[in-house]
DNA sequence: GTTGATCTTGTGATCGCTAACAATGGGCCG
DNA sequence: CGGCCCATTGTTAGCGATCACAAGATCAAC
């Protein structure tokens, strides 16, 4: 007897235990039906004495597919992309599936590409872009055909599988709900103009300020950053006339908030301000940040679902779902 | 001939345009060192025009080892958490490994192991365990020998391969600057104890106050949340004792700052606040709040070397390091 | 009791790669 | 010039699963 360091069973260690073949074994991990009920148990019990696992390796040879998602986000702390994440994992764990994860530093079209190349070197079943810029999109372009793949917040006009939140009724949202309160007009701390988010977030405000018959002020431009909503909010707090500002994040308002603070205008009182994404501490802002929330479990499920959609060849991978996101009042917003 | 819908091109392909045995492909792949140069450039140039791609799973399957490695994380937006996840999937990545992630609702030892078995099913080669909490460290009680793994922020007693931020020297650096501000003693409101994280911040904040002989005010526990923060800041902004306050992290402080500022306790006239993480937007509350800066990338960096280490076999996996966080100064803590 | 259909199980080939070993050829030494 | 060593390349055998096909068992119907 050679007793050597014990390797992990294998499918024939299981067969020969259940005293049957390893195609059995094969059947009854696979749920195929013509298997006798007596059969189907006897390998289980053989399964769970051994404490056989399926070597994924093997059958992803055979298959020609593994059981991995790949995700492709950005290198984020941000709040949006590191929920969307989270919660992603959370849906794929679910259906069977593991996560990979490759984040990437800025979002231009090498790193995108590099990272989609390490994940189809790991041939993964699907692919989840969370694209929100316009050089990610580039980078899809030369993507090999017949790899499921899901955009998140990526080019609305693309003709791929894409999941977004509708920034624009997000943006209108917020504006009205300024205007509504009686502001003349309200002025817009922008993100980052390359990203769709951003320009739909700009769309949406410009157009409930036109449908509503408000000036349209110049666009402040910003980078998510709590540092540029600060920069921001020190030029709006200079010019008497701004009353009511959206910013296109919480970061940013907070920026915005620490501004207005500092230059002696009270908010809400003599500034009203809006916010973006509901990040867990926008509450304990000073003041409480009225903002908007985006579902982000619900973007997530959807995406998984059409990625799973494809992978598992029920759909051709041009469907698309738009999130509609709802507002969260709260105290920075008081009437003009 | 038959064209078929084809199929992604394997080693033997490239064999036959280079003219050789696919053995020798498999020689140039890993750069082994017995290949002549000409045949190494006349197989490489193969591989360019047949856009070969090394399947990774039957390589897995015959070396047993894959190039994934698994992080098992609480389900987290987190700013510490999300930082790391982040950091090391960089660093996996320059490595050659690619990052599943696993993470998890809550921290008891069933989801903990639950995510285990998920990453043991794909074959990692490594795990890496963001396992604040004791429950975590059950769970990994019964992982089968033989599997590197690397804890982060783990219970600091495990003989097994560690990486941890010297919390307690955080604490210290925190407790000693308000202490040198002038304040009698130092107030803290802090983690779920059940955190070594917050366990070891405790015991910092204990010792910096008994080192120099200065009363040790009751403990007032919060959850990492900034609703815990607020809430333990009403209590404290009603005592007109405490001046100085040291939360567990920045949006616990985030919290206390707004009570206090409900109150009209102002920061940091009347009252110094310490925050621990240096949250990107911390820069931007009001006031802009001094921190304690733990290197996250240091820690995921430490993390993935320690796991290589075991992976390659150059370790047998009970070394641990430990990352010293730093003091940021900004505009929070004033004297008494 | 045979026939054919259906259920159940087994056999062998195969996926794409690496490990182990064998074979070839050139250079150096005595 | 024969022999030995080393560098280089090829051959063969798996890794552990699935797939395609075949074979035996079972059962209903005639």
């Amino acid at each position: 007897m050679d007793v050597r360091p014990t390797r992990s069973p294998a499918m024939t260690d299981v067969a020969r235990l259940a005293g049957v073949s390893h195609q059995t074994v094969s059947r009854v991990l696979n749920d195929h039906p013509n298997v006798r009920e007596q059969t189907r148990l006897r390998v289980r019990a053989a399964i769970a004495e051994l404490g056989y696992r399926p070597n994924r390796a093997a059958r992803a040879l055979v298959t020609g597919r593994s059981q991995l998602i790949g995700v492709v986000a950005q290198n984020s702390t941000l709040y949006g992309p590191a929920s969307l994440l989270a919660a992603f994992e959370q849906a794929a764990a679910e259906a069977g599936f593991a996560v990979s994860v490759g984040s990437v530093g800025r979002l231009d079209r090498e790193s995108i590409a590099g990272a989609v190349e390490r994940h189809l070197d790991q041939r993964v079943a699907g692919l989840v872009v969370i694209a929100p810029v316009a050089s990610a999109d580039d980078a899809l372009e030369d993507m090999p055909d017949g790899v499921p793949l899901v955009t998140v917040d990526g080019d609305p006009a693309r003709p791929h599988a894409l999941v977004t939140v509708d920034q624009a009724a997000g943006a209108k949202l917020a504006t009205d709900r300024l205007l509504a309160a009686g502001h003349r007009t309200v002025w817009h701390v922008s993100g980052p103009v390359d990203w769709y988010d951003a320009a739909g977030r700009i769309v949406g405000w410009r157009a409930a300020l036109e449908a509503a018959g408000a000036e349209v002020p110049p666009l402040v431009p910003g980078d998510w950053s709590a540092a540029s909503g600060y920069d921001a909010g020190q030029m709006l707090a200079r010019m008497p006339e701004v009353t009511a500002v959206f910013a296109a994040n919480d970061h940013q308002a907070l920026g915005l908030l620490r501004a207005f603070s500092e230059r002696g205008r009270r908010v809400p009182q003599d500034v009203s301000v809006i916010g973006f994404d509901d990040v867990p501490e926008a509450a304990f802002f000073i003041p409480p940040l009225t903002t908007i929330r985006p579902a982000f479990d619900a973007v997530a499920h959807a995406g998984l679902d059409l990625l799973l959609a494809q992978i598992t060849g029920v759909s051709t991978g041009s469907e698309r779902v738009v999130i509609a996101p709802v507002l969260v009042d709260r105290a920075s917003v008081a009437p003009a």
